[in-house]
DNA sequence: CTGAAAGCGCTTACAG
DNA sequence: CTGAAAGCGCTTACAG
């Protein structure tokens, strides 16, 4: 077994108090730079690193934050949607720059959440990451707020309650993309991702698309709307259910990249070209979008950003200041699927 | 500010001692089933969770798995791998369902690393996971052992050191899809992916891949061999280099997903048609591979399996067991791209 | 079955 | 600038 190094060994080697070592590899400047500097090459040569546990014990900080990610319902168990698949590279990335580590854990939105992370002193706050209706998990919510845990997520704001959270202007994104498809001249606009399931982004994306249809005086036609999860399958079987209405559409605007890409293959395989015959669009932006033919044109949710947001508000609330809940926009990512 | 509760709270209220708390909680069966059931009854009310930095420093053991994740050297910044994300996936799940929290780092390759998760005593282990020559940062793997880290890693087998790798049969793999395609009777193969950058997992599909050829009485012809790395990009921009050589070829195998995206593009932008003139197959089985058109008919790599596998060797190193290097298969998955 | 006590390896107020 | 000492909150041998 390896032998442990402690701070009493190097303090040893050194010469010096253990008190005078702990100092010394903190930086302190109580410590005489010279003291300083031979403790730290003795603690590099020995290979000494500090005890997180013993630190994080005596400092009640652990320099951790836990990310929850809550699956898709549907998850057939071992897909994530690429979209938070990203948000965590960002997020991970954004800790890291600030020198903190990141405990990464997987949830059912529907369990009991592994929430404790803080109450347990493994991470000094929590990042929530998952669609869903939050009406679904408000009594969590009001929980972890009465446990005054810190902790912030993604998605849309949530009235009466003072949570922080990061969330992208679904509204303005689904409002700038249709507005996108209107101005390459189409009429006849479906809109894809289900808006009665409890998920308020998709609601407010479906909110701004037939927003910017009124604006340009056309028509909202409830039958041209299909429910539909983010899953390739899903947008799949919508876009044959639209197509089995038999009521004209040339333009499809989606509450998802993943919706749209399923649409996409439904529509070429029933013959129709893109965006020739039918304009379709997605949202988010994964990586998948550049892959299809055509491109997928889309509404762009920056996940760097996002990803740094969340951790600097949560790290403003684990250092006890006040932090503000924040709508980013979405930006239109011109590709070639609603023709050029 | 909450006010922590410990377990001296908890043996105050339930009349006990603050040892037969803890022995409570951790279900030891040295204590009365009464005062266990009373105890926890107590601690749930109350909301205690054990503190995990006390307990780790007093058990030296985490409970915690650290996994570095090594980038792209190309990345840019935001993007990772789909088939590195999907294993990131499968290790939380897997890591979750042995009782143990998952520390994801991001690295460099060619920095120094900060594997120091176990020195400073935040897990018991590591995971090392990336694309990449091995002999590129044999010197860390040396040192790693030296330090006596407990540790795993993806990929081919190292040879000459003691190091527990899981992998796919990456020669088994290549060998069978391109068999497979050899079958819908193609003559003319090229091979996209870079053999002679330092990635023994990309070298090992081409010799498959070569065998298989040779196997069958076909040529091999170098001149049809173009590196790329493993992105969508660099896969397009050799398919390009491809079609400029001006040889004839009527399939491509490449060494990864992206890889054969990039290069189905640029092929389907040149005026060919996928499967009809020209069969592409992929490696890896990235979730993307579905939404291409034609779906991508590749070698899948076990995702789930493989986060099982890696996971369990390294509980089983961190609990002083021996643990074997082991080979996965890899599985046709046969799709649209070579004909039906 | 239970309790008193030692000790895991640090950080930091306190005293000099 | 440095050291001796207390204490973070547990777990577990030891004694009963």
């Amino acid at each position: 077994m390896r032998s442990k190094q402690t701070s009493f060994d190097i303090a040893y080697r050194a010469g010096v108090s253990q008190s005078t070592v702990s100092r010394a590899l903190r930086n302190s400047p109580l410590v005489n730079e010279e003291t300083r500097l031979r403790v730290q090459a003795i603690a590099k040569e020995l290979n000494y690193k500090v005890d997180k546990n013993a630190s994080s014990l005596r400092t009640q900080l652990s320099g951790t934050i836990a990310l929850l990610l809550f699956e898709d319902p549907t998850n057939d168990d071992s897909l994530i949607n690429p979209f938070f698949l990203s948000m965590l590279g960002s997020i991970t990335r954004a800790s890291a720059k600030k020198g903190y580590d990141l405990l990464v854990s997987f949830q059912q939105m529907s369990n009991d959440w592994h929430a404790d992370f803080e109450d347990t002193r493994k991470a000094d706050g929590i990042i929530l990451l998952g669609y869903g209706d939050y009406t679904d998990y408000e009594e969590k919510l009001v929980q972890l707020i009465k446990q005054e845990t810190h902790f912030v997520r993604w998605g849309a704001d949530v009235k009466g309650l003072s949570v922080v959270s990061v969330g992208c202007d679904n509204f303005q994104g689904g409002y700038q993309i249709t507005e996108h498809v209107i101005n390459k001249n189409r009429q006849h606009f479906a809109f894809l991702g289900g808006i009665s399931i409890g998920s308020p982004e998709f609601l407010d994306r479906y909110s701004g698309h037939c927003q910017a249809l009124k604006d340009n005086n056309l028509k909202v036609d409830s039958n041209l709307q299909i429910d539909a999860i983010s899953t390739d399958e899903s947008g799949y079987q919508a876009a044959k259910q639209l197509i089995a209405k038999g009521i004209k559409f040339d333009a499809i605007c989606t509450a998802s990249d993943l919706i749209a890409i399923g649409a996409m293959r439904a529509i070429q395989e029933a013959g129709y070209n893109v965006p020739g015959d039918v304009a379709i669009v997605g949202f988010d932006d994964i990586a998948t979008a550049c892959s299809t033919s055509p491109a997928l044109t889309t509404a762009k949710q920056d996940t760097v950003l996002a990803g740094e947001l969340l951790v600097d508000k949560l790290l403003q609330l684990v250092s006890g200041e006040v932090a503000q809940t924040q709508l980013m926009p979405a930006t239109l990512v011109v590709r070639k699927s609603c023709g050029s």
